[in-house]
DNA sequence: ATCTGCATGTAACACGTTACATGATTTT
DNA sequence: AAAATCATGTAACGTGTTACATGCAGAT
C-alpha cells in the first residue's frame, strides 16, 4: 500500500496532476520507488473511486487537458493511518536479483565473476551521480509547492540513506573483488 | 524471472522437496529472497511443465510422501542462460517502503519520529543477528548437499553484503536522529 | 527532420501475498 | 496440552511490468 500512500502524501503539499506525480517519484523519490504512469493512472482512479481524491478538470489550448487531484479529507485521514497501522518487519524484507545471481557465481568462471561484481560497482557510482540530480529536483519541489515546514529534512534523509548503501556497496564490491582474486 | 532461477540454482547441488527448497530460502537465502510455500509449489509445477525440472515420488511412512526435484539438462541451459541475459541496471532498481515513510516522516511529532528510527535501528541489530543463523545453514547445507566446489565462497559473499548494509543503516539511523534532534 | 516533453489511458501478463485446507509426528 | 515440523496444495487477491495507443508543441 505504499504507492497509494506515497501519491496521498504527495497531494498533501498541493494539488497535481498524475503526469506530475510520475515525474516527483522518479525523480524525488526514484532511490526507493519507481512508477510507471500505467499505475499512477490506475491507482489514481481507484483512489478517486474510494473518495480519497478528487480532481479538477483543466482545458489547456497548446496542452493536452490535465486532471488536477487534491486529497480529500478522508485522504488524509487515510494518510494518518498509514503510520499508525506499520510495523517495522514487513517493511525491510527485501528482495534482490543481484544478490541471487551472487550466490550462484561459481557458476562462472573467476574472471567474469570479478566483472560482474566491477559492473555492479559501475552501477552504484552512477545511482550516487542519481542521487545528485534527487537533492535538486527536492529543492526544486520545495519551492514549486510553497512548502512551509521542514519535510524536505526527510526528504533529504532520504536520499543521505541513499548515500550510505551505495558507499557500503561499493565498499562490498572491493571486498568481494579481493575475496575471489585470491580463490584458487 | 529470480525465483525460478534460485529454484534451479539450488537444484544443480542436489535432489530437494518443494518443502526443502523453502527451508533453503528462508535459512541461508533469507537475506534477499522469502518465499511462501504456494509460491513454492506453483513454480515447481510450471518448471516441470517446461521440461526444467522432474520429479521422483517418494511414499513415507510417518512422515507425509514427498516429491524429489531435480534439475533436467535443459533445466541446467536455462540456469546458464540467466547470467548470459542479465542486466544489471534493471535488478537494482528497489522499492523500500521504509523510506517511503521517512520521506513524509515530517507528518508525525519529533518524538515519535525519533523512536520510528530507533524502532528500524532494532531491526537491523536483529537482521544481523539473523545474519548469523545464515552463517551456520550455509555450512550445514555445503556437507548435506556434498557440495565439492566453493560455491560457499560466494554464498558467504551474500551474508557479506548483508552486513555491511545493516551496519551502514545502523550508522544513517544513528545520523538520522541526531539531524531530527536538532530541529527546531 | 527527429526527438523529447506533456498528458492521458487500456489490456494482458507476471509475480507475490493471504487465506484456506489437511493430518500425523515430534518437541517443548 | 500446545506448538512446531514435515509435506503437500488451491483460490482469490494485490501489486507491478510490458506493450500498446494517441497527438500536439517545442527544442535540437
Amino acid at each position: 500500500m505504499a504507492l497509494k500512500h506515497g501519491i496521498l502524501g504527495l497531494l498533501t503539499y498541493g494539488e497535481m496532476t498524475g503526469y506530475e506525480l510520475m515525474k516527483t517519484f522518479n525523480s524525488s523519490l526514484a532511490y526507493f520507488w519507481h512508477v510507471r504512469t500505467s499505475q499512477i493512472y490506475l491507482e489514481l482512479d481507484n483512489l478517486a473511486k474510494s473518495g480519497l481524491v478528487e480532481f479538477r478538470k483543466e482545458i489547456q489550448e497548446s496542452r493536452p487537458n490535465k486532471k488536477n487531484f487534491k486529497i480529500t479529507n478522508k485522504g488524509r485521514e487515510e494518510f494518518k493511518d498509514w503510520f499508525k497501522n506499520s510495523n517495522m518487519d514487513k517493511m525491510l524484507n527485501i528482495k534482490n536479483e543481484f544478490l541471487m545471481m551472487i550466490f550462484f557465481l561459481n557458476e562462472l568462471p573467476k574472471n567474469e565473476a570479478i566483472n560482474f561484481i566491477k559492473q555492479y560497482k559501475e552501477e552504484c557510482k552512477s545511482g550516487l551521480a542519481d542521487l545528485e540530480k534527487a537533492k535538486n529536483t527536492i529543492v526544486e519541489f520545495k519551492s514549486f509547492y510553497h512548502v512551509e515546514n521542514d519535510s524536505d529534512i526527510y526528504w533529504s534523509l532520504t536520499v543521505k540513506h541513499g548515500e550510505f548503501m551505495y558507499e557500503a556497496s561499493m565498499k562490498w564490491a572491493d571486498y568481494a573483488m579481493k575475496i575471489i582474486k585470491n580463490k584458487t
